[in-house]
DNA sequence: TAAAATATTTAAGCGAACTTTAAGCTAGGG
DNA sequence: CCCTAGCTTAAAGTTCGCTTAAATATTTTA
């Protein structure tokens, strides 16, 4: 297995190294991310390590990079602090996993497995329904051929909806999944996000909206 | 898979055990640590989301007896900081990995499959009688592949007279299970409403209706 | 770093859909 | 043929979801 470690501090990636050659894993380092991208677009990897804060190119632009060149190796994120907001950033451009700096070595080698053992998508995801695609792995939305931009919650929201097709999703579901689990949110929040949905993905286009109201159940998209 | 979710802030551990039912987990909750050590004694349980700070007894410490006593449950950890310490603690005692609060739902639902390694997977029910058909998930309902538009109760009645095909349910009994406990109608609203379902159910059909009266005692459907 | 632009969340009002009640009517069983 | 359980209807009451707009956060730009 050959993994890809990207990180500037020379002393971590030394020892990040080392401890997984002792497991007997392929190691290769870049000690920045303009170097890292050009790495993991090299050479095929089994798994990258990307730390966040690097030189020339940050670990989110990288992996978003990666994501939209069509590269599926599965990404674990390092960040320097466990903010939920960097998490949720690095989950958004398309990381697997994060790890909050400083870890124990045990901890990142369980991570190391784990992301190993799970068998990864070769294949390009696009969820659809009718004429409208998401592409997860390049965060876009199309319909009709026509590209539309969403915020980050609406973009959440739809892939909800669209990984979901044909079941109907209470507001309150909807709150636990597209919303941090712990989100102080009130279920017109939801309501509101809806109507800014079905403003970019319905209105400009003809036909009945795709997203449907199911009165005292929730939303529902497709047939 | 059942999950036991050792938290003492109500309103977490509430979403949590929300969250993971409906990804159809069956989930308890203890809300301290000494009661979340009887519980994972008592029950076999396939993983255990354990909180760090709790009352009567902290989850180091219940992960330690846990392991002392044999356990070899899963245990995920939950840290309020994350702080390298308190995870290296968190591992030594025993727990197989953990989660710096707060974090993203999804993240949690994650690190909950890997650890049950588990690919997710619902499958579909779907209640039936004659050719009349329910899609829980869907919320929907057919007959002779004609799709019928319910109202939420009467939605709510037609499902609890489906799953219980070819017992009688006495008017009370329909009161008690389809209405909020507490709530405060006459039996005629149940007339009312089978009146509603017979309308959009049976009128529009041939033959004798699905939905039975039993004259003295409540209704029924099927055979 | 301040200002401006965006994005997210809350709040209130409205109309439509749904629920419940009440009253008179129908019909089954003795 | 009477009595009562069940049915029907329509009006009153309630809830739900949509909209709009204003209040907060957040990110980007200058």
């Amino acid at each position: 297995m050959r993994i890809l470690v990207v990180e500037d501090e020379h002393r971590i990636a030394q020892a990040v190294k080392e401890g997984l050659e002792q497991e007997s894993y392929a190691v290769d380092v870049a000690y920045d991310g303009e170097d890292g991208y050009n790495s993991a677009t090299a050479d095929e990897y089994d798994l990258i390590l990307l730390d966040v804060m690097l030189p020339s190119m940050d670990g989110y632009t990288v992996c978003q990079k990666l994501r939209a060149d069509g590269i599926h190796t599965p990404i674990l994120m390092l960040t320097a602090k466990d903010q939920s907001r960097d998490v949720v950033k690095g989950l958004d451009t398309g990381a697997d996993d994060y790890l909050a700096k400083p870890f124990p070595f045990e901890v990142l080698l369980a991570r190391v497995r784990a992301l190993l053992r799970r068998p990864h998508e070769t294949a390009r995801e696009v969820l659809q329904a009718a004429d409208l695609t998401l592409d997860p792995s390049a965060k876009s939305v199309e319909r009709g051929g026509k590209s539309i931009a969403l915020s980050s919650k609406e973009y959440a929201l739809l892939e909800y909806l669209l990984r979901n097709q044909n079941k109907v999703l209470s507001k309150n579901n909807i709150m636990t999944h597209v919303w941090d689990f712990d989100a102080d949110i009130l279920p017109n929040t939801v309501e509101v996000f809806i109507a800014y949905l079905r403003a970019k993905v319905d209105k400009p286009f003809k036909g009945p909206g795709l997203i449907q109201t199911v009165r005292g159940f929730g939303y529902k998209i497709g047939s």
